[in-house]
DNA sequence: GTGGTTCTTGATAGATTGCTCTAGCGAACG
DNA sequence: CGTTCGCTAGAGCAATCTATCAAGAACCAC
């Protein structure tokens, strides 16, 4: 794997779980096995371009799980339920340190770096869209698609910060079935 | 106002909008005008012990927030509607700062400090548990109630983030309806 | 007043921050 | 072989961080 790889590896999970002030360059390195110089020599811009391209590829990289667990799911319910399942136990195996991506980043940086703030708002856009498509072509309008896209990710985000304070899946996993039953409601007939 | 409650307001200001890690002890002196040295008079434990007390004392606050609002609203739904409507309101007023007193702070510290990941923990029981007797005493079963209040909770933190990355007060508003019929749905009959 | 306690005050230490800079390695190309 | 260029490598800089310390101001009990 490249160096630049690397860095935006350890970077991506050092902000998911410590946030982007809380986590220095020098740590950065040290987790990538890096030389300190690489940094600047692929982020002229310094820390803030690093996070920057860091928040999107990593919201991508959400994105695409969500549409891989969906490919190989039968229904829209199926794989709205999956991915909180997933959700779950992946924070479970990790001691409770991973679960939305840029979250953290998100909420510091909205009121501190335009630069940064844009960049998660974009990841944020394409989520929101994304969704909506995805439950309007299971059938349901338009606008009310658009408010159970937010409704859901607005669930999985919130029960996240419970979920990672409390140390407990209790709150993703109620979340996923308040979010399955919305869909449910909203769905045209059965 | 005294030397210490000053300190404490600043510090929960600063920590609302941009974090734990992301706030020196310079910054917050500066903007409570205080001498350097009286935070470490009142607070002997340093940094971490100030986070501790402020993440306590902050939340212990935005619950007594929805106790007022809730006290002169004729209902349960009037009551949480009007929370969300209040919310988005102060999201606006404030440029998109001031959401959850903590949230930004409990993703922050929930791997890295287990003392301010506890104070975090703490506050968020007392937020469940409080919601779960209000939705108990409308006459929902206690564990229903206690699911409903995690889904409420989570709608409020989930569409923060959106609402503070977006600079936008849909989410909030999103969330506040779907909040509303979902305990409407939950309500013993009409 | 006097003694004692509480609080104020800012200089300073020591570590760490983001960032810059220069030197050098190693593969590709003429 | 010699030159060039992408990348490695880390020492070092100015600024900032948390934390400590000792001295002075303000207040209370006696």
């Amino acid at each position: 794997m490249s160096t630049k790889d690397r860095i935006m590896d350890a970077s991506g999970e050092l902000f998911r779980r410590q946030g982007y002030a809380g986590t220095g360059l020098k740590q950065i390195v040290a987790e990538a096995r890096a030389p300190f110089g690489s940094i600047y020599h692929f982020f002229p811009g310094g820390k803030e371009q690093l996070g920057a391209e860091v928040i999107r590829r990593s919201g991508a990289m959400y994105a695409q799980l969500f549409v891989t667990i969906a490919a190989d799911s039968p229904d829209l319910l199926t794989a709205v339920s999956r991915f909180f399942t997933e959700a779950a136990r992946d924070l479970r195996d990790t001691g409770y340190a991973d679960a939305c991506p840029i979250a953290t980043i998100a909420l510091e940086v909205a009121s501190t770096s335009e630069t940064l703030r844009q960049a998660t708002a974009d990841v944020f856009d394409d989520w929101i869209d994304a969704t909506t498509a995805y439950f309007a072509h299971a059938g349901i309008a338009r606008p009310r698609a658009r408010e159970l896209a937010l409704e859901v990710l607005s669930l999985l985000e919130g029960a996240f910060v419970f979920s990672r304070a409390l140390r407990s899946t209790e709150p993703v996993e109620v979340a996923g079935r308040a979010a399955t039953a919305a869909i449910r409601a909203a769905l045209p007939s059965a």
